[in-house]
Order: structure tokens, then sequence, then C-alpha cells
DNA sequence: CTAAACTTTCAATAATATTTGAAACTTTAG
DNA sequence: CTAAAGTTTCAAATATTATTGAAAGTTTAG
């Protein structure tokens, strides 16, 4: 396989995990135009190479400096910003759990926790404590572990991975 | 919070966490409308309650019992069939863990084992083997964790936890 | 076999999410 | 300050995905 058909299917994969991941396409494929490339890029050069628009790539590489996984930098002497993702695939992967966590576990943790307090002593209602009641733990427990992944360094997890 | 309140609320809050991580919305309502009921509901009863469509209600629960988290049952004297969603939050989230890992790990990793066949020793083409070989390396152990988890016992997990 | 009861399918429609592109805005060299 | 270079915004257009509902299909009691 040459080279400009790899990245291409690779840059396609990721749009298409991404979308299934709710990560919208253009966004993954940004980044993972970034993350094979050997030096920072223009606005300019990723419209070209994935033919999107000017406005759709400017608002996905904010999106993905939100995320904190693309950073913008400035060069001496010129006026275009260049954007680049980091390398480091573990680092990756701490910053995604981070913000899925904080975007969407802890949101239905608040909710699971809310709905505990309903009243009544119908069995109805004894079911629906006891099954909220067993998600918000097992949620609990799943936020806990992302939260020690998300802070943890790149040898805690091989080392957990080691204990199976 | 009365009953109503509360059981609107959870199933309005899993409809949008499944949104945003790639199940629609009446298949995560469904799901969370059974997960809570105390007795197996029929199809109207869900339409009903929900107020969906006889389809729409059809197709998300086949896609339940295709996940493997919801089942049909038959009762005798009855014409109408029931449907259920299994109480245990463990055995869910094996369940989800294991249709996700086959659906979108198994995909991506096949694709990321394919480009590294790349040919070439530009830079370009080594830092596009160099990343997308540690992304698949990553991968690789993800996939692995999720599919000891898929098969583990109940206690596993709540052992591992322990370690951190 | 027939017909009622129930389930499934799928083309049309609606809802949602993404993308565009042009105008507004910002920055800086001169 | 001015204007060129670059960036951001956002309403409108497009594309994608989900939902409806009616017709077709299936099952079973009688």
């Amino acid at each position: 396989m040459d080279y400009k058909e790899a990245r291409h299917k690779f840059i396609q994969a990721w749009g298409t995990l991404g979308s299934s991941w709710g990560i919208n396409r253009a966004m993954a494929q940004i980044h993972a135009l970034l993350i094979v490339s050997t030096d920072a890029l223009t606005a300019e050069e990723i419209m070209s190479e994935l033919q999107m628009s000017r406005g759709n790539v400017n608002m996905n590489l904010r999106a993905l400096i939100d995320w904190g996984i693309v950073t913008k930098e400035h060069r001496v002497g010129e006026r275009k910003e260049y954007f680049s993702a980091g390398k480091d695939v573990w680092e990756l992967a701490r910053q995604v759990s981070r913000e899925r966590r904080r975007r969407e576990i802890e949101p239905i943790l608040k909710v699971l926790d809310q709905v505990q307090s309903v009243s009544g002593n119908s069995k109805e209602v004894e079911e629906f404590k006891k099954v909220t009641g067993e998600l918000r733990d097992f949620s609990n427990k799943v936020d806990n572990v992302l939260d020690k992944f998300s802070k943890s360094d790149r040898n805690w997890f091989l080392k957990m991975l080691m204990k199976l």
C-alpha cells in the first residue's frame, strides 16, 4: 500500500470511528491528519487536504483545542497560525477520557443522584430506586477509574494490565 | 420528587446519554423504560408510555435484542409478545462493552493493521508508521481489557478497583 | 381454511447535525 | 492610521439519521 492511500484510509477510518462515538467526522479527520503530519499545518493546508470549508476547519480546530488535544502555534515573522496534535497516544487517551468524563459521565451521575430522592414505597418505586441506585454506584465506579486513569502516569495503565 | 417525574427524568437522561455515545435516543429510552419496569411490557405499552410509533418501537426493540440486553417473552395463552431488560447493571455493562468492541474497536484495529504495510521510507512514512503503530498497540491493549472485562465474573472488576 | 391479532418492513417525512461561504472582525506591517 | 492577511462567526443550505404510519407479512384460534 502506498503512503497516499494508507493515509487516506487512516483518516477515513478515524472519521468513521469518531462518528460512532459521538465525535463528528470533520473533527476526527482533522485530528487524524494532524497526528500523522510531521509538521504543524495551517488552516489552508487542512482545508485543501481534507476538502472542507474554512468555517468547518476553523470550528473543529477550536473544538479540538478545547478538548486539549490540538495546539495552536505562532511562528516568528509569520502571520499565519499553525496547528499540531500531540503525538503521544497515551496522553491523547487520557485527555479524551478526561473530557468525556466531564461532559457525559458527570451529568448522568447528577441525574441518577437527583432521582434517588423519589418518594413513595410502592413496588414500582422500590424497583426504580434499586435499579437507578445500582446504575449510580456502577457509574461512580467507572467515574473513579477514569479519574484515576486521566491523572495517572503512563506506566500505571501498563502495570494494571499486567495484573489481569 | 414524585415517581412519575423521576422516571421521566431518568428516561430522558438515559436517552440523551445514549445520543452522545452513538446509541439512538429511542433505543436508549426504551431500554431505560424496561430496566425500571417491574414487569415485562408489550410493544403497545412502550408506544403509549414513550409516545413513539409502532415501527420505531419494533425496530429499536429488535436492536436491543440484537445487542443482547433485552429479551422477548411469550406467555401461555397470550398472543402478545412481552419485552424485558435484564436488571443486572454489571451484566449490562459487560454486554455493552462486548458489542462495542465487536462493532467499533475490531474494525479500527483491522484498518490500523492494514495501514502498517505502507511502503516507502521518507520522513512522512516513518512518522505515519510510528503513530499508527502506537495507536494500534494502544487499541490492542484496550481491546484486550474489554475482552477480559466482558468475560470476567462480577468480582473481577471490583477487585481490580481495589488495586488502584 | 379464515380471519383476527399481532409483528415487521420500508418508503416517505421529519428532526437533527454538519457544512458552507460570505461578511464581520482582528491583527499587524508599514 | 490603512490596508492586507488572516481568523471567526453564524444564518442558510446540505447531508445524515431517526421516525412515522400504512401496507404487507405472520401466527394461531376456531
